[in-house]
DNA sequence: CTAATGACCTTACAAAGTAAGGCTTAAGAG
DNA sequence: CTCTTAAGCCTTACTTTGTAAGGTCATTAG
């Protein structure tokens, strides 16, 4: 109840706020319009994902992206509800990258369409991606995107139960893969003893023997491979099951 | 630099004081040990794990981390320099949970059996894995399991770039399976409206259709398929790969 | 000119991690 | 039996976060 700022701290706000938007004050017009666009959602969203992108997503706090903004942080609530809101729309987004091919290709090769673009657009966005991952999808933009992709398993002619395992491994290698790829960029909160390169060697040769292939030279390769061997059990599941269906009903 | 406290809040904390841990106090030597065992980094650890997974990563703070151990939050420093190397520990006891079948197995079972263990290890730890997937596995027990699993990987004959893509692709599948299987637990920060059933029947015919085999029923037997897919291919890579080295040294 | 509206800002507070250091108690030294 | 010491736990305080409540100021409507 009583007192609660530091004349300090008090006296520090007031000399950035003058300093900052000097402009807005009728002293001194110099520099008009430095940086003073005006505020929007689409900027807010865009700023805000590429400062995660940049410093991940613990570097992503109203006040750091009003700063990158050049406003303070209680404005952005004048845009968007809460933290929560802004990151919907961060998604928002990034699955508004996500362009499907036609329905007139092939369905192996819609599917590839759709395995190759989620990852561009998760290397994209490297530090919100690890977010999206976890993100869940019951969202309307998110349920679209699902539609959309489960589209393209009905396009195989298998029935329900198939295509719904199929499309949920399919899903799982995806978001897997992407999440790895991405991982290293945005350093999560461990601290533990980031082994030295000496120790490895010595403790564990099996990685230190497949360490080469980890690069990112490998990812593109190593996702294709893994992406292929999933489209190829599709492909001899549909038609198994196809020719079944015709043996039954001759 | 001046007052700082409340005088109604400083208050409020003594009488917290003095009412939690009465028994310390030399009057009323009623009550002797209600609750008082004494902390060790185990404890805290598995009580933190215990918390994460029935509250979410959010629901795990010092403070109640604190409180569920019936001490003060800054006790906690005296076993752990930081929240960081908390969370280290508890990922330390998840990976402990993996216990790998023994080498004289074939490496099919016993890619199945990290495969499944994987899963269940996750599942025990609903609240908590989300976090797992993200984590660097960059500190000695993490690549200690890598190592283990590579292990399996180079009993099964293959040259080293493609034991390097099959251990990736396979890790890619347990990653993305797990997280998708442990995601509705933890209720991440989405405030997006949460689309109703009858909304998404109308927009979204093709979720709906594959709903049903959505559900926690379907999990298990979703995660075999895909497992079963990808040891077949790895089989078959290996096999191949035989044959030819066979045919080169005749 | 006045009033209202929209856009942005100030202040304040609770909860989080954690730095600095104080209290308490039990074990050992004399 | 007293004194010292240190382990174990706690208080206080500071910073950073999200955000509630409400203020300010310019532009536009009446």
């Amino acid at each position: 109840m009583a007192c609660r700022l530091t004349l300090s701290s008090s006296r520090r706000k007031w000399a950035g706020r003058s300093a900052s938007n000097g402009q807005n004050v009728s002293t001194t017009p110099v520099e008009k319009k430095v940086k003073r666009q005006p505020l929007n959602p689409e900027r807010i969203a865009a700023v805000a994902l590429a400062l995660a992108d940049k410093n991940g997503l613990d570097g992503l706090s109203f006040r750091n992206l009003a700063k990158a903004l050049g406003c303070e942080a209680m404005s952005l609530y004048h845009y968007y509800p809460s933290k929560a809101h802004l990151l919907d729309a961060m998604v928002v987004i990034c699955l508004d990258e996500l362009v499907f091919a036609p329905a007139s290709q092939h369905w192996t090769e819609r599917m590839r369409h759709v395995a190759w673009i989620y990852r561009a657009m998760a290397l994209r966005h490297p530090g919100f991606f690890p977010f999206m991952a976890v993100y869940r999808m019951n969202s309307m933009r998110g349920l679209a995107v699902l539609n959309e992709v489960l589209k393209v398993f009905e396009a195989t002619g298998s029935d329900v139960e198939m295509r719904a395992t199929h499309f949920r491994t399919f899903g799982y290698y995806l978001a897997g893969a992407c999440l790895d790829e991405t991982i290293g960029y945005a350093k999560g909160p461990s601290a533990a003893e980031p082994v030295s390169g000496d120790i490895a060697a010595r403790e564990f040769p099996s990685i230190m023997t497949v360490g080469k292939f980890f690069g990112a030279a490998h990812h593109a390769r190593i996702f294709g491979a893994g992406l292929e061997t999933l489209i190829g059990q599709i492909e001899r599941d549909v038609d198994l099951q196809k020719s079944h269906a015709k043996s039954a009903t001759p």
